[in-house]
RNA sequence: GCUACAAGCCUGGCUAUCGCUUCUUAUUAAUUUAAGAGGAGGAAAGUCCGGACAGCUCAGAGCAAUGCACCGGUGAAGAGCCGGGUCCUGAGUAAUCAGGAACAGAUAGUGCCACAGAAAAUAACUACUCCGCAAGGAGAAAAGGUGAAAAUGUGAGGUAAAAGCUCACAGUUUGUAUGAGUAAUCAUAUUUACGGGUAAACCUUGCAUGCUGAAAUGCCACGUAUAGUAUCGCUUGAAGACGGCUCGUCUGAGAUACAGGGUAGGCAGCUUGAUACUGAUAAGUAAUUAUCAGUACAGAUAAAUGAUAGCCCACGACAGAAUCCGGCUUACGGCUUGUAGCUUUU
RNA sequence: GACCCGGUAGCUCAGCUGAAUAGAGCAAUUGCCUUCUAAGCAAUAGGUCAUUGGUUUGAAUCCAAUCCGGGUCA
């Protein structure tokens, strides 16, 4: 018993001490239309599965990331919010490692990802292909910077 | 117990961790950091009506266009709501009850009414009466069949045969008078007429509507090209306000198109207002209103309420504010109360 | 937020100033032709005229409400 409670009070003490890290704020969030519009005509992009993601990487700039769904697939205002709400979720306790890397290379990364399946997705699936998108990235960031 | 209707309430709860947003206080070089408080709906939806609010010269005349159409009340207003009238449908012997109505005008005019039928609107095929040898002429509209709809119906008089041609009764209708009612309208008396329907066909009459909508509008900041080409114009007036057209009034030096360039950031508007709900009192049949007391009230801007774990009721529908209100319509799970109907048991 | 169109056969469209059997092309099915297939010829079937009410003797058409789809405005 002692260990497992070792190991749990361990996390809690990492969590608590790396906490500001785990944000999504104003600063964080894709938000300007101009930059929104510049990503869509200018910005790489490629697909997996359930995302297709749009990204850029620019000197001198943050990382920020935008979210949506189309209301084409997703007719009402619920679902779509729902769909946002997630994927703003997995992407916050995820990037910090993309964060790292970019303060490491002195780079700055927008990327937007639009989902563009037409069924209501679950949390976990939501959370395993942003993982996935975080290891493409890594390979992208470090091809570019080389 | 089930079904239907009406009214009200809820949108799982608690604990832990991480996170979003607004405000307040403290703090910081700094929207940095910390603490506290607040944070979607009955429909937030559809955008079907009506406003508030803002701007445009406080908005001129005529035509056009659009909408509305029994009466009264209510309210800021309405195609809303409440009450009343008339007509229609259903139930009932009846009194009455329930439901519905885009409920001005068909005698201002124009159009349309398939098939059938003689004829679908100033009716005449068969049949009828009279004249005539006959062909035909005249009269008249009872009877016939068709159709959704056929010239008000029944009876009597009348006639050559007939006919509201005349009379009685009945129905509808026009006006007048009296009475009731604020009025629509109703009742009674008298009078006029009875050559269809359709205005959710055009239309006529009456009334209403200035236009544009928070992407309105005001301010600040940043930036480019007061450039290029073509056409029109510069007081002999382009163009605009002005909306579909014309006139009129006002402004008065640029306007339009093409190609190209720049910006798309912030603040205000922005949430407490014709506020909503609850209770009491008063007015009213009611909708609703007045007074007093209490409670509540988000404000984002690629757009905030979420994620994970555990426990408890037991699996939680429809669904997410975007300037704000009053309605209407549509979607929909559960609980409570009331009313009505059916069934079962005592 | 403001506003405008459309919904008819499996598909693409007519018909929308009301009149009864709702048409056309492609596709489908059957037969003929051909050694067989295609093409061609002949025939057949297939429709809740988006839904629900209303007006009318009569509605795909006119009117109202709803549902679904598409588009315009910086």
């Amino acid at each position: 018993m002692a260990p497992s409670r070792l190991k749990r009070d361990g996390v809690f003490l990492f969590v608590s001490i790396v906490a500001k890290q785990f944000t999504l704020g104003k600063s964080e969030r894709l938000k300007s239309r101009k930059a929104i519009d510049a990503l869509f005509k200018k910005g790489k992009r490629f697909s997996l599965t359930p995302f297709r993601v749009f990204y850029s990487i620019n000197k001198n700039a943050a990382l920020q990331i935008g979210c949506g769904a189309s209301s084409r697939n997703f007719k009402r205002a619920v679902d779509r919010n729902r769909i946002k709400r997630l994927v703003r979720e997995a992407w916050r306790l995820q990037k910090n490692s993309t964060q790292l890397l970019l303060n490491e290379k002195n780079l700055g990364l927008h990327i937007f990802l639009v989902y563009t399946e037409k069924d209501l997705p679950d949390y976990d699936l939501i959370n395993a292909q942003v993982e996935k998108i975080i290891k493409q990235l890594f390979i992208i960031i470090n091809e570019s910077s080389a």
